[in-house]
DNA sequence: CAGTCACTTTGGATCGGTCAAATCGGGAGG
DNA sequence: CCTCCCGATTTGACCGATCCAAAGTGACTG
């Protein structure tokens, strides 16, 4: 009904016309709303709003040499499982982005080196003014050299091996790890088991150290617990069944849900009941812990979005201005949420709650 | 080392003073090369290449109306297991995207109707050239507004009430369950129910149609053993141990990874081995599929992906050109390839295959 | 009544490309 | 010999916003 079709997209000028002001006076409603008086910002507004003028963000670039666009890598390989929680961060990431005016870019690059190149590429075209970068890890040659170039960036995952880079988000997996542990501790267990990763990952010690932490807090014995896999379930299986079955384990941390998964398997194998006999906690409560009744725990996705994005602001914006929440600039660190279903629970049922059938008709 | 930091960023004037001679013919050597004769050609080339030129994108949006974006909404809620397949599809897309020298945009819209107005939003400022759409629906008012407004529009996925849409891609979801109930019944079962969504939904009743399908065919009986559930596995298990226990069922295709999931935990409840005594099959080849020796029909993602840039190809570029492998303006319709794993296969093991205990010493 | 000042509003230049039309030398055709 | 045409290149306007400087209001002062 709306005469919303072959019409020229309305621009400053000619809403400038409607309104009977110049061009400047309309981008000072948009942009610098103190300095136009009330009478004509009130009829400019009407004019806008009837028109449905919106800036083109291209001409506004031009000038400005901004392009509200965020620049994120969207990995080639997603490890299965895992790859989700990255999922979950973009779509955050998109939302946060979007409430300060700014969209999110995707790019790939195989390897560190290729990403680097498309860094290069995009901040040269200007399409991008800044970047979010996911999967640190030692010796990431990225962080040094958008730090040179003096680009905002903000990391989900610390920039383990460059202590000087201050702008980063992360889950405090320690925290995670020792939750879990307290958790199994109030259960009754006393032999819990590690299921990680390979020593050298940032991440994975992350979530090895909190389990070694909360172990010993609780004067428990960690000698010969501690397996680090790759982060396969069939390997995790295989490793889980000889801790159960030849160390007396009744409880293991994994430090992902794919090594949960694997381990949840093991139990079935022996024929021990989960949750019961034997506990298993996740890390990253994917959708599969959800739908297998495995507990896990979750990372604030939505919070590390929201920091990161914070954290962009603070370096695209000019001044210092002392208003938001407060100093904005310093590294976050999010505490997880372990999230208690029956893989963990001797109060609750081994598996999924039973709802009752719905047969077709015969 | 490099001569990179401080410098002014090279302009099309400063490449077409170094190369002495005018803009237009440097933007000739990039857009019209044709247009050029070999000598200059080569000249303007050094030039760039030598000081790193690249168009600024704003600048070209300016003029030309084109900003080599393409939006795609990424969704509020995913629904669990199965939203990886997006997760896939989004990385290809980008991929496919990046090698026409497009790139994706995210946006996040709660229901349809905030998403037509995030199109009028991105169409009206950011000028993004088309969209990708995910996930039709009957009734979608996406399609039809796109439409009207004539933006360059792919979808992955059919337009299931608006007959007139060309510009999609799809999978064979029917070929997929004809294809998984073929592989049992070459597996010796007869007795073959289906776990799918209730009537309604397009996807799903495309995927229950190839079992209906190839039932008939292979001259066995539906009756009774058709199910339409919500997405989700604690329904599906208690269907699933139904139809197992009281219907004489030996095989289960699943339209979801989810509902296979549901069907495995009955299987188990019961006590039969999976693969061997019951066979289940899933539907979209998740991670979680592959981590616990789940069948699957697996979407070709990255074919869809390369499908749909290439129909938005089409609608955007201008000539009709008969160049590239043909017409390439008409739907696709894609078939799916059957993943066989331990859960249907009577050869097969029942759970991942064993591989050696990695113990950490004592 | 002129002079200052704060507050609004305006005009024009400018960002870095592309578009459309004009220019220019050099054969082919009459 | 002149015209016509064609490929190669140049010219100048233009896209739609922002930036800067300057000009137009009143009110308030000395």
């Amino acid at each position: 009904m709306g005469p919303d079709d072959g019409v020229e997209r309305p621009t400053l000028a000619s809403v400038a016309a409607l309104a009977q002001v110049s061009k400047q006076t309309v981008s000072n409603v948009l942009n610098a709303p103190h300095l136009v008086s009330e009478a004509t910002l009130d009829r400019v507004r009407a004019v806008i709003d009837e028109v449905g003028y919106r800036p083109l963000r291209a001409a506004q670039q031009m000038r400005s040499h901004r392009s509200q666009l965020i620049g994120i890598r969207i990995d080639p390989v997603r490890d299965g499982i895992g790859g989700i929680v990255l999922d979950q961060f973009l779509h955050a990431l998109t939302c946060s982005a979007e409430e300060s005016g700014h969209r999110m870019v995707l790019f790939t690059a195989d390897d560190a080196a290729a990403e680097v190149d498309a860094y290069d590429e995009l901040v040269a075209s200007f399409a991008v003014d800044a970047f979010v970068l996911t999967g640190t890890y030692h010796g990431d040659p990225r962080t040094a050299w958008l730090r040179r170039r003096r680009l905002p960036v903000a990391s989900f995952g610390r920039p383990w091996d460059d202590p000087a880079g201050r702008s980063w988000v992360d889950t405090d997996g320690a925290a995670g790890t020792r939750a879990a542990v307290e958790h199994l501790v109030a259960q009754g267990h006393t032999r819990i088991a590690f299921l990680g990763w390979p020593v050298g990952s940032g991440t994975g010690d992350d979530r090895r150290a909190g389990w070694v932490d909360a172990m010993s807090s609780a004067g428990l014995p960690v000698a010969g617990l501690d397996a680090g896999l790759p982060d396969d379930p069939a390997v995790a299986q295989a490793t889980a069944l000889g801790l159960l079955a030849a160390r007396g384990v009744t409880a293991l941390v994994c430090a992902s849900d794919s090594l949960a998964l694997g381990a949840l398997g093991a139990v079935q194998e022996l024929g021990r009941r989960p949750g019961v006999d034997v506990a298993v906690v996740g890390f990253d409560d994917s959708p599969v812990a959800a739908a297998i009744g495995l507990s896990s725990v979750a990372q604030p996705v939505a919070a590390a979005a929201a920091a990161c994005i914070e954290l962009l602001r603070g370096q695209l914006d000019p001044g210092p201005g002392p208003v938001s929440g407060g100093a904005a600039d310093e590294p976050v660190l999010l505490t997880p949420r372990l999230v208690v279903r029956s893989s963990s629970d001797r109060g609750g049922a081994a598996v999924p709650t039973a709802t009752p059938p719905v047969l077709p008709a015969p």
